[in-house]
DNA sequence: GATGAATGAGCGTTCATTCAT
DNA sequence: AATGAATGAACGCTCATTCAT
């Protein structure tokens, strides 16, 4: 019972934490310190150290935090029940209304973490979606798993550092890279309607 | 005489004192400290500062003359005198081989540098060829320059981040890039083969 | 109870902290560096800061400190119970004994620090006792309490200054500065005997 | 001839950054780096250095001078022309006036700097004035000519750096000095008025 | 378990002094 | 002889991390 309820309020220590360095991250300028960090979660420096014993430890694991909603959200879109382009878009999207906080992450220190399981499962998601794509035709046979993959990658990541920066053209952003995605991708053989949302 | 001497050593010692540091970054791990840079460089540290009176300014200075560099090598790559198609891949090739010297840069500190000329000379420099490609319908006519920017500069980025990482794949990288870009915005009249390399 | 043990340490550090200075001091020579300070006291260089944010504040407070414990020595030499020439060979003493420390942080510093309340005891305690010496007829009527004021203190200054540099003659120093401005002082009328010791 | 001119050139670039020295330290607040120094002289730093190859040799060089002026206003104060007591007037006066500069010096910078001959210039004129009255019977028997050059000095030392701080007074700490230690240290026999200008 | 204090390392800067020209 | 550049040492300060309580 009580390391139940001790454990709950560890929970709630740990997430007002991340909570705050998540806004002190999106208010831009210069990456908080961690005198910052525990100031706006309201803890002494040596407490946060005790919930993160590192500074990178503790942005990777708002990282995976972060990672891990967007994994969620993406689990809750039905890729699996729509056409592989429609996923695509979909994944675009999430990718950019979400991924902002992930990429003001990339961009302020790098891609020094780890990826972890969080980071995999989206890894994961994605490539099922791009097997059942070569599976059923939707993409070029002469591009692999892998090629897909990191193309894919590459745009979905560019797509969420770009709104990152300016947050408006979130839509258009995914829009604009499912349709270079899907044609750069595409069998010309079903010539599909492949347009943006 | 003695002042162009002097001056010839002044820059002698600014270069020498950013290869210093363009090694260590490159040497992967921790941001060097200004010690190590002026320790590498083979100058006291007073003198470092001497040279660049801040840490932001070294690696503003030192990603100007990385990306001036990449803009020299597009420069003299002869883009307006092939084709389009055969520019862009050319384009990528550069980046991927040239531009993960930047790509360390930026995957250790950000996009915080202020766009100095240099960044703009390859802009211009892609803009011009882009536009190239709108006006002799190369590229489909539903998207606009900004949007084949903005596409081309995403691919481009994350190939140079991605080249960074694995040295290896830099030839493959382009090659895939360049056939997703083209694709992905080719005007369909034309059945051109734009296969990679 | 915890705060007060805590804060006894405080002070035992900050006291640690100013006898090292004292003695880095008491050695002549170079002024030492903070550096230097912390490490005579035993601590890191970030605690030195800690105690005295900067040096300007460690000597402030080492002569406040330094004064202080010669006031107290005055406080105890029961000036109110002798006649004033007494008295006033008692401060002497005290000062030549005492005020060599307080001499070598002049000599070495300047009378740039701002007199706090310490010093500011020692000055009251002394106007009133020549403020007796002018009311029972000790000192010419010619001279107000600002002019002995000033004498006593230049004497007492250079006494100390004087015994800084020659340990040894502190007591000789004494007798004469006492001699001197008792006799350079007196109303003739008294013939009282006011030999050196 | 050459060498001649030169050396005159050469005294006239150490009297500038002497004088430039002297005006800064006046102008009181923090003591000034040689790049003042040599910004004040209008020389480069290096040169400054080429005639002052430390900036204690210049605080040195810089305190004979004003000493010298002090000991070539004396030697023309005819000391030697009129009694003991008038001279010690006179001397006290000069110190006064004068010795202000010295005494900023001395604030400053400390006793650090080996009385050189011009301060033994002063001394030997002193001592030689008290030595007359020992001779003459101006001052007590009791008291050595070592005795009476201490407290002579204290007082002309304390008056200067008193002078220093607030220039009005000079004339009133002089008369005042004068008389204490005229009167401290007179033969009762002569009862002759040793009053205060 | 939470805290205040301590620590070591780095930063940006100034300054006295030295070197090469 | 005069100079600009270089140097090493210290300063005041911040920050991530550790320790004792």
């Amino acid at each position: 019972m009580f390391v139940t309820r001790s454990a709950a309020i560890q929970d709630r220590v740990a997430e007002a934490i991340l909570d705050a360095a998540a806004g002190l991250l999106a208010q831009g300028g210069e990456p908080p310190s961690m005198n910052d960090v525990a100031a706006a979660a309201g803890v002494a420096r040596a407490t946060l150290y005790r919930y993160f014993p590192t500074r990178e430890r503790l942005l990777q694991d708002l990282t995976d935090s972060v990672i891990d909603s967007t994994a969620t959200r993406l689990a809750q879109a039905d890729l699996d029940a729509v056409p592989v382009a429609e996923a695509i878009a979909r994944v675009a999207r999430v990718t950019a209304a979400d991924g902002s906080r992930y990429a003001a992450l990339l961009n302020r220190f790098g891609p020094s973490h780890k990826p972890g399981y969080a980071e995999d499962k989206i890894g994961m998601l994605l490539r099922g979606l791009l097997q059942r794509g070569i599976d059923d035709g939707t993409f070029r046979s002469d591009l692999t798993l892998e090629d897909l993959a990191f193309l894919l990658g590459c745009l979905l990541q560019a797509t969420a550092r770009a709104t990152a920066e300016h947050q408006a053209g979130a839509e258009k952003a995914a829009a604009l890279v499912t349709s270079a995605f899907l044609h750069g991708t595409e069998n010309r053989q079903d010539a599909s309607a492949q347009d943006q949302g």
